[in-house]
DNA sequence: TCTGGGGTCCTAGGACCC
DNA sequence: TCTGGGGTCCTAGGACCC
């Protein structure tokens, strides 16, 4: 038996701790560069503010409803994720977290009432970190997710789900017919793993509800989509395909990528933040203390400005020996941009990627027969000195202490700075942020 | 004017092997 | 003129997740 635990309108509501007077109003958290919307509090999804909608569309919803937006402070996210996913692990003996406001917990043969133990979960976290969360029990992992969607809608909206308790839901107990009458008012397209292209070409197969889905034959949906979809079957009639998994393998790339501020086209401001994205993907690759095979960067015009020449190169540069070393992946990093910039576009968004990822002891150098002029240190051992030192002086002054020179300003302001106009304070994470209480 | 960022997994197809 | 079959590995692209 498997638990969801999902916090509601995550961003929304780590906001919400902080600013009290924000409850009951239409809230949503932008992304960066105050772009999209990334998180909607229910205020806000009763306005019709969809998912990942552009901020410029709901704007006017600001004057006309009291919507409010805030930009992302992912720095307070994180930290009150840790603060929830400690208390929710003491539940289970396994807890697999799944993202940043998601765990799965399994239960498997423990004894006693889920529903008094999801409430009881659910009542503390709310209590210690000031989250609510919705938690849902299914015989799998999809069972589970379905039976939280249904517990987060049956408060939403209680006459879509009559039976069901609003926020803690236990699909494991209903008897047969009960769960066919949920899955029947479900539509297939809330089923995890079960997307927006998928959707679309079932229902033209006659596949609306999650019923339909169940009642299919599996092996022919399968020859259709993939092999995802046969267990997402089996996984919905009860039959696990996926367990908890309490030890995530370490991540296979490391990515960071931006869209700008406004345009670029200059090659010399490209190789700035190019440098700095590498920067970072090298702190984060020795904080995993992994070493890249390869670095790759990708830059690229809009797809949304029809009047702009549409060019979004990338290019993947192997290096000879794996590395951690700033200065390394930045170098590498640069010269695949120099490959694939081409003068007279409007750039919105960049990226550097680090991939073939391997642990420093199993480290295979590229055999390079041609390069004998290139003497082959085993660099993931030789400059974690000076790596560490910057490490530290930047997680002690801030992360731009100590920086690579490519990755700083010559002259004037940039243009690729991203807005972030609307950033509450990192309340738990810096001390200078902190509430302040006036008695 | 303004449209997120960071990941995973699966499949098809090409290169290559004997 | 005639042009195999079975396998592996890699990559690019697509779909999905939050």
């Amino acid at each position: 038996m498997f638990a969801l635990v999902d916090v509601n309108n995550m961003y929304v509501s780590c906001e919400r701790v902080f600013r009290p007077s924000l409850i009951g109003r239409p809230v949503v958290v932008l992304s960066n560069n105050d772009g999209a919307c990334i998180a909607r509090s229910n205020e806000a999804k009763d306005l019709g503010v969809r998912m990942a909608q552009p901020w410029f569309e709901v704007r006017h919803l600001e004057r006309s409803a009291g919507l409010i937006a805030l930009s992302a402070n992912f720095e307070l996210y994180g930290d009150m994720s840790s603060r929830m996913m400690s208390l929710a692990a003491a539940y289970a003996p396994l807890q697999e977290i799944y993202s940043i406001d998601e765990c799965f917990l399994d239960f498997d043969g423990m004894p006693g009432d889920r529903v008094a133990v999801g409430c009881d979960l659910r009542a503390k976290v709310l209590r210690w970190t000031g989250l609510p969360t919705s938690v849902g029990f299914g015989a799998t992992k999809t069972l589970a997710k379905l039976a939280n969607h249904v517990a987060k809608t049956a408060d939403r909206k209680p006459s879509s789900y009559p039976h069901a308790l609003a926020q803690v839901c236990d699909l494991g107990q209903l008897p047969a017919p009960a769960l066919e009458a949920v899955m029947q008012a479900t539509e297939v397209g809330n089923v995890w793993g079960i997307g927006h292209k998928t959707t679309a070409r079932l229902n033209q197969g006659g596949i609306h509800s999650v019923l339909d889905l169940v009642r299919a034959d599996a092996t022919i949906l399968r020859r259709q989509f993939s092999v995802v979809i046969e267990k997402t079957i089996l996984e919905l009639r009860g039959t696990p395909c996926m367990e908890v998994n309490d030890a995530p393998a370490a991540n296979q790339q490391i990515m960071c990528s931006r869209s700008f501020g406004s345009p670029v086209t200059e090659l010399p401001e490209l190789v700035e933040v190019v440098s700095q994205f590498a920067s970072q993907v090298a702190r984060k690759l020795r904080e995993q203390g992994c070493v890249a095979g390869a670095v790759q960067v990708f830059i690229t015009t809009s797809s949304y400005r029809q009047q702009d020449r549409h060019h979004a190169p990338s290019a993947t540069l192997p290096l000879p020996h794996p590395s951690a070393d700033t200065r390394v992946l930045v170098s590498a990093a640069v010269r695949a941009l120099r490959s694939i910039y081409r003068p007279g576009f409007n750039y919105v968004k960049a990226g550097v990627m680090l991939v073939d990822l391997q642990s420093p002891g199993q480290v295979q150098d590229t055999l390079d027969l041609f390069g004998a002029d290139e003497p082959g240190p085993p660099p993931a051992q030789g400059r974690t000195g000076l790596m560490s030192a910057m490490d530290a002086l930047n997680e002690r002054f801030g992360r731009q202490a100590v920086t690579v020179a490519s990755a700083t300003r010559k002259d004037g302001p940039s243009a690729h700075a991203s807005r972030q106009e609307r950033r509450s304070p990192r309340y738990t994470t810096r001390l200078e942020e902190i509430v302040t209480v006036r008695a």
